[in-house]
DNA sequence: TTAGGGTTAG
């Protein structure tokens, strides 16, 4: 740098370079710390430089820096492109301020007219915020912008996560209508929609369609919501079949995945037998059969046969062939353990788990507390609470209430008491469902001593 | 800028 004045672009190459965010930020507001020699003021900061810093805040969600970014480039020269709005809208999508994001769509600092790329990362952010649809429709007629295939896509996908289906198939034959030509992500938005609400028939007669009608080829996401599809409704026969018409298909790129739903549903409708033929052709089409499929088979074993030895030697196979069990594996079993009562091994399970490089979950935690309330072992759950209180998990709201319900009828008031401080600690004090089931509790004056505990920990939120 | 499948809980 000696000799060479520090310019945005000696800045720019530095904000890239730094990977914390904060950090990148301070070098931004004060560009003289990674230069050299003294640098002249004010510093003409380039497009490029808040490319860069907004992206960076935006990705690390300091939202207030943003903002204020934003109005500085404002005040400033420069014209930012849309592709930094979308970054921005998107952010505030991923943090769930609906509010936020539609804010920054209008934002003064980008040059007007939006085009659809704008428009569609809104009606994005909106839809990962749950936004109902008609607030969708009306951002669209606010925005005065006009729709494109992504733009229906969208809509379509939030109609379907809105349970209207039919909704979701008017508007594709809107679109059709408007001569916007679907796409293949269309397609797929429209087959996983009927596929996931049993509609089967439909979403095969769209999977021809697309070829034939709209010379639109299906490709592996369609396919994999088809056999999502046919996995669920227990049609095993054509789910065999529909594998079998993806491995004719390179371009269809079948994998571990797609064994994994099979294997699955061969387990759900009693035909485990077929599963190791599976595995053999996994094999001789150079498909590795890997952890989702060994855990596909876990689930098998202590759900649908209710096989925990069986389920214990997946396990065991799958150590020896490499392939490492991870949380899931573990806590298929522990549930699997605590569904028939065997909370012991559960524990012992659990408690295994470190050793076998693995570290229990919140999920594993939830599950142990509930399978010991669950046959009253209140003591024992009151062990796994302490461990979980540690490692800072909140048990599940149906375990909470049945542990606290429990140890009332034992009438413990000690344990009770000791229990709500160490659950308000997690915040697993929040449910209106405990609070009635301790209501109860509150009647006897030896307990009303408890009145005040409770009063201080529901402060806690 | 948009769509999928795996497995545990909720």
């Amino acid at each position: 740098m000696a000799g060479n004045k520090f310019s945005s672009y000696h800045l720019a190459a530095a904000l890239r370079r730094e990977p914390d965010p904060a950090a990148a930020l301070r070098l931004f507001l004060n560009p003289s710390s990674a230069a050299a020699s003294p640098i002249p003021t004010p510093f003409r900061y380039s497009l490029r430089c808040y490319d860069l810093i907004i992206s960076k805040v935006a990705a690390a969600r300091l939202f207030p820096a943003m903002e204020s970014l934003l109005s500085s480039l404002r005040t400033s020269s420069l014209s930012p492109r849309e592709p930094l709005l979308c970054c921005v809208i998107s952010a505030y999508g991923r943090a769930r301020l609906p509010a936020a994001a539609r804010r920054a769509f209008a934002h003064p600092a980008f040059p007007a007219p939006r085009t659809s790329r704008a428009l569609n990362t809104l009606l994005h952010a909106l839809l990962v915020c749950h936004t109902p649809l008609d607030e969708l429709f009306s951002v669209c007629r606010d925005a005065d912008v006009s729709p494109d295939a992504c733009t229906y896509n969208i809509l379509m996908r939030a109609a379907a996560a809105s349970g209207s289906v039919d909704h979701a198939r008017l508007l594709f034959d809107e679109m059709v209508q408007r001569r916007i030509a679907p796409t293949v992500v269309t397609f797929g938005t429209l087959v996983a929609a009927f596929c996931s609400s049993g509609r089967l028939d439909e979403a095969f007669d769209l999977k021809e369609a697309m070829a034939r009608q709209y010379n639109v080829r299906p490709n592996a996401h369609v396919y994999a919501s088809l056999m999502k599809g046919l996995c669920q409704s227990g049609d095993a026969d054509n789910a065999v079949r529909l594998k079998e018409e993806m491995a004719g298909n390179a371009e269809l790129g079948l994998d571990s995945a797609i064994y994994a739903t099979l294997v699955r549903a061969l387990f759900r409708v009693g035909r485990k037998g077929e599963v190791v033929g599976l595995l053999e052709e996994m094999k001789g089409r150079g498909i590795a059969v890997d952890r989702v499929v060994h855990n596909a088979m876990i689930a098998g074993f202590c759900e649908d046969e209710m096989d925990l030895d069986a389920a214990f030697v997946v396990l065991d196979d799958m150590q020896k062939s490499g392939c490492k069990a991870d949380t899931v594996s573990y806590n298929t079993l522990v549930a699997g353990l605590c569904k028939l009562g065997r909370w012991r091994d559960a524990n012992e399970l659990v408690e295994d788990m470190p050793r076998r490089g693995c570290s229990p979950d919140v999920v594993t935690y939830r599950m142990l507390f509930d399978g010991m309330c669950a046959v009253g072992e209140f003591h024992e759950a009151n062990q796994v609470l302490d461990e979980m209180v540690f490692k800072g998990f909140a048990p599940s709201k149906d375990g909470v209430k049945r542990f606290v319900q429990g140890i009332e009828i034992e009438g413990d008031v000690v344990l009770l008491e000791s229990a709500l401080c160490r659950l308000a600690k997690v915040n697993a004090l929040e449910s209106s469902g405990w609070e009635k089931a301790v209501g109860g509790v509150l009647h006897e004056p030896a307990e009303l001593m408890l009145d005040k505990q409770l009063n201080s920990v529901r402060l806690v939120d």
